[in-house]
DNA sequence: GTGAAAGCGCTAACAC
DNA sequence: GTGTTAGCGCTTTCAC
C-alpha cells in the first residue's frame, strides 16, 4: 500500500544516525543535542513526509498506547457519549482507543475480547451485553490488561456507575408525592445491574412509604418492550402511573397509552431513566432521572490510566417534566 | 505489561519451530501437514493461552488490516450509524477499525488524520466537519490510503452519499400538493454540501412551481440553531410552513413555534430531514426524509475494499408525518 | 553529542 | 512436512 519513508532514509537525508533521529522524534536527550543536527533531522523529516510506523514502535517499546472499548451498541447516545467520555481522557494521555461494538450479543462480546488482546490493549473499558464470558475476562487479566466496566456491574471487576439506586429513590419519591399511589413498573432485563438497581430503588421506596405497587414487569431497554408492556398493563390493571427502566420503555408506554386513549400526563404519569438528549427535545418533556454519560467514559478512563480500581458512584439528577402532574390524593382508588 | 507467551515458546512447548506454529495460525500449508503435528501445536496454543502480537505480525506483513473512520461527533446517531455500518463490513473482511471523533473541529480533523497515517490504516471513512485540511488529505493519498467521503462531498474524493437533492424536492413537492405556499426554509452550513443540496432541491421545485419562498435563513445543524432562526422568521414573516435542513432543526423550530403560541401543524407546518430513529418515537411524527445512514457505512466501506472510485448516491424515502396536513389552497394570503 | 548493533515477535522464502 | 534464516522499522543500551 504506502511506500513510506522510514527512519534509515530520513537519517541518510539528513547525514546522521537512525539513533539521532529517534531522538529528535522522542524528544530524549533533546537539550544535549547539538542544535544543528536537529534542524537537519527535522528538515529530512519534512521534506520525506515521514511519519514512525506505529507497528514498529509498538513492537519495540512492548506498549501499544491503545485502550479498547467495548459496547453493546454505539448508536445508542448513552453509549457513545461514555466512548466519547473516554476518548477525550485517552487522547490527553496520548492514547488511542479502539471501539467495538459486541450487537447486544454475547458471542460477539467474546469474540471482541479476543480481538482487544490481540491488539494488544493496555486495558479495557467494558459494557458488557449481560453475564459476560468470564473465561475470556481472566485470561486478559491474567496477561495484566486492565478492565473497567462503565454503567453496570461485574462480580470482581472495578465499576463506574450511576446511582441507579438513589435516582430510582428519588423519582419514586418524586411520584408519590405529587399524589400518585397506584404505580406500575417496567424494568429492563433482569440479569442487567442497572435493571435491578433501579427497580430496587422503587420497590424499597414504595415498601417504606406502604404502598403497594400494582404490577412491576420485566423487558428490553427498547421502546417496543415498553409498548408492549404497557398494553399489558394498561388493559388489565387499573394505574395511575408507569414508571419505566428507561427513556425508551417510558416513550414506548406513552405511546401505548396514547393508543388506548389514555391521556399523559391527565390521566396517566410517565417516568423514565437516562435523560436522552434528543428525548429531551420533545414536548411534553419526560419527567426521568439525568444520568452522566459522558463523565463515566472520563471516570472508568482515568481509573484505567491511573491504576485505581474503586467503584465509583456518580450522582444523578431528578429531571421533572411535563409527563406527571399534581394530583390530589385519591385514595378512593383501590 | 502483558507477559503473553511468544511464538517461540509456543514452538518449543509443542516441540516444533516457530515456522510451523505460523502454518498452523494462519491456515498456510495446513493441508499437507501432519494432522499430529497440528494437533501438538493447537494444543501447546491452548495450553500457553496464545495470541499473536498483532504489532509484530503488522510489522512482518506490511499490511495493518485496519481502516479508520473520522467522525464529526460520534454520540450523533447519524455518524454512529455510519461507524456501526462501516465495523460490520470491515469486520467481515477480518478488518478492525480505528473510531476518530473530531468534535466539530478542523484542527483535531487534522490532527486525526495524521494519527490515521501513523497507525498506517489501509484506507479511511472520512466525514470532514467543514473544508477539509487537503494538505493532509493529499499528503494520505500520496502515501497510498485511500480515502471515502461518507454523507458528504469533497473535491476530488470519491463519495457515498444520499440523494439529498431529490429527497429535497420530493418533500418540497409534499408541502406545495398539501397546498402550503407561504414557505420558509432554514439551512444548515453554507460550506456543507449536504445543506447546499437540500437547499437547492427545495429552490428548484419551487421555482418550477412558480412559488417564491419567503425566506431562507443559513444557520447549523442543531436543535438551538433551528430554535433561533424559527423565532426570527415567525416573528418577521407570514408563513404557513418551515422547512429545515435536518430534523433537529426542525424539533428547534416547533419549540419556537410552540413558544409564540403556534400550533403544529394547524397553523404551521415543520419538515426535517433524516428520519432521526429517536425522534421518530416521538408524536406527531416529524414529516422529513429517511437517510440510510447504516447503508452509507457498508457501502463506503465496500468502496475502500473493493478499491472502487465512485460516487455513489443512494436513494432516500419520504417519510410524511403529523407536522403538516392538508390545507385548502389559501391564495387569500400574501 | 552521535553511531553501531541488537532485538522486539512474527512470517515467508528457501532449504532439506 | 518441517526447520533455518533473514528482516519488517523502530528504540535503546553501550561505545567512542
Amino acid at each position: 500500500m504506502a511506500k513510506q519513508a522510514t527512519i534509515r532514509e530520513v537519517a541518510v537525508r539528513a547525514g546522521v544516525s537512525p539513533s539521532t533521529v529517534s531522538r529528535v522524534l522522542n524528544g530524549n536527550d533533546a537539550d544535549h543535542m547539538r542544535p544543528e543536527t536537529k534542524e537537519r533531522v527535522l528538515l529530512a523529516i519534512e521534506e520525506l513526509d515521514y511519519t514512525p510506523v506505529k507497528a514498529a514502535q509498538t513492537l519495540r517499546r512492548q506498549r501499544t498506547q491503545v485502550i479498547g472499548i467495548l459496547v453493546p451498541d454505539i448508536s445508542n447516545s448513552f453509549f457513545s457519549r461514555i466512548v466519547r467520555g473516554v476518548g477525550s481522557v485517552a487522547f490527553e494521555r496520548g492514547f488511542s482507543t479502539l471501539v467495538c461494538d459486541s450487537n447486544h450479543s454475547v458471542e460477539k462480546e467474546s469474540h471482541y475480547l479476543d480481538v482487544l488482546l490481540a491488539e494488544g490493549v493496555e486495558g479495557i473499558v467494558f459494557i458488557p451485553v449481560g453475564r459476560p464470558d468470564m473465561e475470556r475476562v481472566k485470561r486478559l487479566l491474567r496477561q495484566g490488561i486492565k478492565i473497567v466496566v462503565a454503567d453496570r456491574r461485574v462480580q470482581g471487576l472495578p465499576a463506574v456507575g450511576a446511582d441507579n439506586l438513589g435516582g430510582s429513590r428519588e423519582l419514586t419519591k418524586h411520584l408519590l408525592q405529587l399524589g400518585y399511589r397506584r404505580i406500575a413498573y417496567i424494568a429492563g432485563p433482569k440479569e442487567v445491574s442497572t435493571s435491578k438497581d433501579r427497580l430496587a430503588g422503587f420497590q424499597d421506596t414504595m415498601a417504606k412509604a406502604s404502598v403497594e405497587p400494582v404490577v412491576v414487569h420485566h423487558g428490553k431497554f427498547t421502546y417496543e418492550s415498553g409498548y408492549e408492556h404497557a398494553q399489558e398493563i394498561l388493559a388489565n390493571y387499573q394505574v395511575d402511573a408507569i414508571m419505566a427502566g428507561n427513556d425508551l420503555i417510558a416513550i414506548g408506554a406513552i405511546q401505548a397509552a396514547e393508543d388506548l386513549d389514555i391521556r399523559v400526563p391527565e390521566s396517566l404519569a410517565v417516568t423514565g431513566f437516562d435523560h436522552t438528549p434528543l428525548l429531551a427535545l420533545v414536548r411534553p418533556q419526560l419527567t426521568t432521572v439525568e444520568v452522566p454519560a459522558y463523565r463515566f467514559g472520563e471516570e472508568v478512563s482515568r481509573q484505567l490510566f491511573d491504576g485505581k480500581s474503586e467503584d465509583i458512584t456518580l450522582p444523578v439528577k431528578l429531571i421533572p417534566g411535563g409527563t406527571c402532574q399534581q394530583q390530589g390524593i385519591k385514595e378512593e382508588n383501590k
